[in-house]
DNA sequence: TATTGAAATAACCATATCGTTATATTACTA
DNA sequence: TAGTAATATAACGATATGGTTATTTCAATA
């Protein structure tokens, strides 16, 4: 996962709804209508969060019969988790920077 | 750090500027005026970034006469990475609202 | 097949975000 | 102390975000 895609996944957990739909993820898989009546929005914004969440790979849907159920992606908020102990190395591109005589020097 | 000071940080981080000024923090203390040719965004962006993550906690300022350098605080980083694998359980309150009757059954 | 219910999408609005340029503040220095 | 350099703040604009209501899509069922 690249720094785009880790900041990306950082900014859909940015979000206290989000972040709350999932922890309750972590507890059990929810369908759309069980996640209404927990916040106090309408359905589509819920749908809109669970759209978001899922175009970062967080979380997952499978239909069972008329019901949307989303699941957690745990091995994706591992890797945030594990992305966000082991950042990129820039010492290189700094490095090379300061060849080009581009890097301010303030001491 | 509960829910919305996690998801608070995590939104601080989920921006490719300021991501990127946390990796590089990582490598040393960096001042504003290195920063700016780094990202082709002006002054005044770069320090509108470096204030948003130290409003959330996650780098400190110090001035050595004219240059203000920013650290990174790992500390904080460290917390969002356990806030990540420990999320709140909500169990009680799914509990809670199921016995007020709120809780939809879809099975 | 017509109806019902769940979820997604569309269209819209208010506010937040991230950039800009201009100006103010602060500290060093001639 | 006047001038310069670094940083912060102010004011503004374009786009993104997160909510709404209305409508569409899809699956189950009378």
């Amino acid at each position: 996962m690249d720094l785009h895609q880790l900041a990306d996944c950082l900014k859909a957990l940015g979000d206290p709804t989000r972040l709350k739909i999932i922890a309750l993820l972590n507890l059990r898989d929810f369908c759309v209508c069980e996640l209404i009546p927990i916040f106090n929005i309408s359905q589509p914004a819920v749908s809109k969060h669970l759209n978001r969440l899922k175009t970062s790979g967080l979380v997952t849907e499978n239909r069972r019969g008329q019901w949307v159920f989303y699941s957690l992606n745990r091995k994706k908020l591992e890797e945030i988790g594990y992305g966000l102990n082991h950042l990129p190395d820039f010492s290189t591109e700094i490095e090379e920077l300061d060849k080009q005589g581009l890097l301010v020097k303030c001491d």
